[in-house]
RNA sequence: GCUCCGGUAGCUCAGUUGGAUAGAGCAGCUGCCUUCUAAGCAGCAGGCCAUGGGUUCGAAUCCCGUCCGGAGUACCA
């Protein structure tokens, strides 16, 4: 039991004894006392006042009393301005190094066979251009939202569905056909992703230039628009497409091919997989199926010119058009197709959708479309909704090519991690290899804790030139901690020191003490990040974590401490934050180096 | 127009769901490496929490109005 918990047990039994007063634990405030002040936890009196009816120094005092004698572990208390600040025992935080030292995953809650099932959809990329900075968010949410959700004892599925049809698919499949000469990965040296993407630059050239041509003779932009010849060809693709045509189908796959072999890597590199992957092309006609059975079951309603339609007045929005009037689906249809396909497959308890908020509105239309549809976690489905990536020159545009490409801004990470190590003269000892493997991970955690560590809903800034940061609140000073740590448990080991444990102290500093409640809170900053969906409360705990070692660091000495207990104490002090801080950096996929 | 989201230090962001004197990092200035890794530690400076009202013992946090920014808004995905 956590210690707030015993605090308000005992707080309600004191309430009601004291003052007659019946109320919940929940309405026990206990928080952490403010740093200056004396003491270890606080319980805010100002609620019962109306209970007691006295002072705020007199209620606090007497609840004071009460705790004191009822609760073992609490050694003293003192009362100011109406707040009670415990003073707790130091064996009972000296009892959170056993914790951690029993359990290499404290804080985690184990997946059971009866425990529930979360279906995380992330990344959801089109096949028709390379990963970018705006996915690259995506994709880091949507990994660590998995992990954070296993963490919190629930079986999780990560899923992602390919948007691998449509027009804009067939736009880089004309563009290539008519201006790619043959070109190839294999032939080329580049990656498929990134090639198609090219393609579909190129045909955006092509078509603009149409446009200002057809415009330049008469036609108004719309018509322009709608007459010039690629987009005609790109159209006309897209039916052969549909009818199955066997040239078409062809080039659609060896097309998609390359780029699945360039998203491969990516997602390699990033660090994030899937446990199973759903395609459009697949799901499209399930999704028709669905709403043709919900025409059938009087739930949707069919209009004069064919096309099918959702009324949701009654659920205060609008009309939805979810078959065209040519029979061909829209979006909501597929998404459709995809949740029926995957309730066949998984027994979803929940299902989350980690896209950005620019969906708000579609994923407010599909919980209701679903649950009509009699999905069981339709109408809880949970929509992630997260912000943009806003670059200092304004929002991303992949048709004009003006995006942070993934794989690029990785590389350069890289470099810059390799350049900084080699200026600062580290990891000379390491071979060429596992120096390597450090600098990426370096680079890596650089990245994921920069996009992790602010709340998923706002949208962010992203200077290219300056967000790339390894010193302050970043993953590599996270990283570097840890590196500190192992250093000395190396050197511990070299010298044959030999780590017990079993911990009796007499007393502990300030800094000791703070650091252990710092490692207790780690339970409660899963199940808060569970709670809410949010990487950013684990990349915080983290960070408050190591910072509050590093001045444990600064000011103890560890291998140096003469008296052999105290040693031993912060030994096993230093082993816990490291087990910790690698445990949650986990839960965000940043790896953690033993040397850097 | 309507709906939703946001506005906290020069910049990028926290702020434990209403608690004590609002915190970090970056950028600027100042100290600390012959001692376990200075990618660190300590300090200085920087604030009308967009703005006006309201709710109560108590508001950056909750409610209403205003201003500014972003997104969405029925046959794009």
């Amino acid at each position: 039991m956590s210690i707030e918990t015993i605090i308000q047990k005992s707080a309600v039994e004191a309430l009601k004894e004291l003052y007659g007063a019946e109320v919940s634990e929940q309405q026990v405030q206990v928080q952490n006392t403010r740093k200056d002040v004396e003491g270890d936890v606080t319980l805010v009196v100002f609620p019962f006042l109306r209970f007691s009816k006295k002072s705020p120094e007199q209620t606090a005092e007497e609840l004071g009393q009460y705790l004191q004698t009822e609760i073992n572990i609490i050694d003293s208390f003192s009362v100011l301005k109406g707040f009670l600040n415990l003073i707790i025992s130091k064996d009972y935080w000296l009892g959170i190094l056993s914790e951690v030292n029993d359990n290499n995953r404290y804080g985690f809650k184990e997946v059971t066979s009866d425990s529930k099932l979360v279906m995380v959809e992330y990344s959801s990329p089109n096949t028709n251009k390379p990963l970018h900075l705006g996915h690259i968010r995506n994709n880091l949410l949507g990994f660590s939202i998995s992990e954070i959700v296993k963490a919190n004892g629930k079986k999780v599925v990560k899923t992602n569905i390919v948007n691998d049809r449509g027009i804009h698919i067939c736009k880089s499949m004309y563009a290539w056909q008519k201006w790619g000469n043959g070109k190839t990965p294999e032939n080329s040296g580049m990656k498929g992703d990134h090639l198609v993407g090219d393609f579909y630059v190129e045909f955006d050239k092509h078509y603009k230039a149409e446009i200002a041509e057809l415009v330049e003779k008469g036609l108004s932009k719309e018509e322009a628009e709608n007459q010039a010849p690629s987009i005609i060809a790109a159209r006309e693709m897209l039916r052969k497409w549909e009818a199955k045509d066997e040239e078409i189908v062809k080039l659609w796959e060896t097309m998609n091919g390359w780029v699945y072999n360039g998203f491969d890597t990516t997602y390699k590199n990033l660090g994030v997989d899937f446990d199973k992957i759903y395609y459009e092309s697949d799901t499209y006609l399930v999704g028709k199926e669905e709403v043709l059975r919900g025409l059938d079951e009087g739930v949707f309603t069919k209009k004069e010119d064919n096309s099918v339609w959702a009324d949701l007045r009654n659920d205060g929005l609008d009309q939805k058009i979810l078959l065209r009037s040519d029979g061909t689906s829209v979006y909501m249809t597929q998404d459709i197709g995809t949740a029926k396909m995957r309730f066949v497959d998984y027994p979803i308890d929940k299902m989350v959708y980690v896209v950005g908020n620019e969906q708000n509105y579609h994923f407010q239309v599909l919980a209701i479309l679903l649950d009509k549809l009699g999905f069981k976690w339709g109408k809880d489905l949970y929509h992630f909704s997260y912000g943009m990536v806003e670059l200092p020159s304004g929002k991303m545009k992949s048709r004009e090519g003006k995006v942070v490409d993934a794989d690029d801004l990785m590389a350069g990470m890289v470099e810059v991690a390799r350049d900084m190590s080699k200026e600062l003269g580290k990891l000379e000892s390491l071979s060429g290899e596992e120096a390597e493997n450090t600098f990426r991970m370096i680079a890596l955690g650089a990245l994921k804790y920069f996009m992790l560590k602010v709340d998923p809903r706002k949208n962010m800034m992203f200077n290219p030139e300056e967000s790339i940061d390894f010193n302050g609140n970043t993953g590599p000073f996270i990283q570097y901690t840890y590196a500190r740590i192992k250093s000395v448990l190396r050197k511990a080991a070299e010298k044959e020191i030999s780590i017990n444990s079993q911990i009796t102290l007499d007393s502990i500093s300030e800094k000791e003490k703070e650091l252990l409640k710092r490692i207790s809170l780690f339970p409660a900053a899963i199940q808060e990040a569970g709670e809410n969906y949010s990487p950013a409360i684990i990349a915080n705990y983290c960070y408050d974590l190591v910072k509050e070692f590093n001045q444990f660091y600064h000011d103890h000495s560890i291998l140096g401490e003469a008296n052999e207990a105290t040693r031993n104490f912060r030994l096993v002090l230093a082993s816990s934050v490291g087990k910790v801080v690698k445990n949650g950096m986990s839960l965000l996929g940043i790896e953690m180096p033993e040397r850097m």
